[in-house]
DNA sequence: TTGTTGAGAGGACAGGCCTT
DNA sequence: AAGGCCTGTCCTCTCAACAA
């Protein structure tokens, strides 16, 4: 049985101390050109690491949890080199779908374009303009994995559009509730019916790994990785019905200088650890604190505690 | 005594969807 | 639109062990 694992690439990459691919800010005449100097810019940049090294976070450790549970292939569906196979040699880039200031988005609109048309741009670049349905059509592949963000469903969502009928059943995709709303039609049955109750499993956190975390919930927990589509959707809608949504906790909300009056009561308990002192915030205090609100206001004091020591 | 190395602890940050 | 959530990973710092 070969399985391929397809994941989102993130925008967290390892860097090698050369600086990164960005996209010139020249006035490209058309979506081929814009793409082909795109290609130039990244073929000209030394690659020094494959891509599942380049590539970082949770959601990148969970797809290769799973690609090697299954022994599969791991590949990543990037914004900047399309479909690529986890050991091709890539150079750190910064180019995404995400809104982010090095995102697609802006170029594309100019053109009334959207990011699947990009997809096929960069894909087709390296001569493979419909790589995710090749992939999925061909004889060697019984199953495709797919865990993607709903930004990442939406680039690839056209290429997902051209697998034929007779393919769709070896796909299985892992994506938000977004995620699924922007899939093809006819794709949406091969969509696991995962939702917010997974947080109460065994694999809880945050909602930018969810889809590889379902993945790995299908795979590790529930073993269906080769059961048929129509069994697998059951067997997690079920599997869903027995977990409880995760409890959200309402924190109440406090302006900075009450926080930071707070922070100043226990600062000597906790010895001035940031990371304590926020989860004091939030566990004990229970007191809504994003983290870079609360490291400005512990910075403050921190500072003024300095001062105060060398006085 | 000084320099080097490795382990461990903890700070900083990215990621993207939901809520306000 | 801004704020909030949480965890894995990188980076930096500290300290102990050891060698020169």
């Amino acid at each position: 049985m070969r399985t391929v694992i397809i994941t989102n690439c993130t925008n967290r990459k390892r860097l090698d101390g050369l600086p990164s691919v960005v996209l010139s800010d020249e006035c490209f005449p058309s979506l081929a050109a814009m793409a082909q100097a795109w290609k130039e810019r990244v073929d000209e940049r030394p690659a020094t690491q494959t891509a599942s090294s380049l590539y970082l976070g949770r959601s990148v450790s969970d797809a290769k949890c799973v690609a090697t549970r299954l022994g599969a292939r791991l590949m990543f569906a990037s914004t900047g080199l399309g479909l690529v196979e986890s050991d091709h040699k890539c150079p750190p880039y910064d180019l995404t779908v995400s809104q982010d200031p090095n995102s697609i988005i802006p170029h594309l609109e100019k053109w009334g374009l959207r990011a699947s048309d990009w997809w096929e741009a960069v894909n087709g670049t390296r001569e493979r303009a419909s790589a995710l349905a090749d992939l999925v059509s061909h004889p060697d592949i019984d199953l495709t994995l797919i865990a993607l963000t709903s930004s990442y469903v939406q680039l690839i969502a056209a290429d997902l559009e051209k697998i034929e009928d007779a393919h769709i059943d070896k796909v299985r995709i892992f994506t938000s509730r977004p995620g699924i709303e922007m899939l093809p039609r006819r794709l949406r049955s091969m969509a696991m019916p995962y939702d917010e109750r997974l947080e109460g499993s065994t694999l809880p956190g945050t909602r930018n790994d969810f889809p590889q975390r379902a993945m790995r919930h299908f795979v590790e927990v529930l073993e269906l990785s080769s059961a048929p589509a129509e069994v697998a959707r059951k067997a997690v809608s079920e599997a869903m019905n027995d977990l409880s949504p995760a409890k959200m906790t309402v924190r109440r909300r406090a302006s900075d200088s009450e926080i930071a009056y707070m922070l100043e009561c226990v600062w000597s308990d906790y010895k001035g650890s940031s990371t304590r002192l926020l989860r004091y915030l939030r566990d004990v205090a229970q007191v809504s604190c994003e983290q870079s609100r609360f490291r400005k206001i512990w910075r403050d004091i921190k500072c003024q505690d300095s001062i105060e020591s060398k006085a």
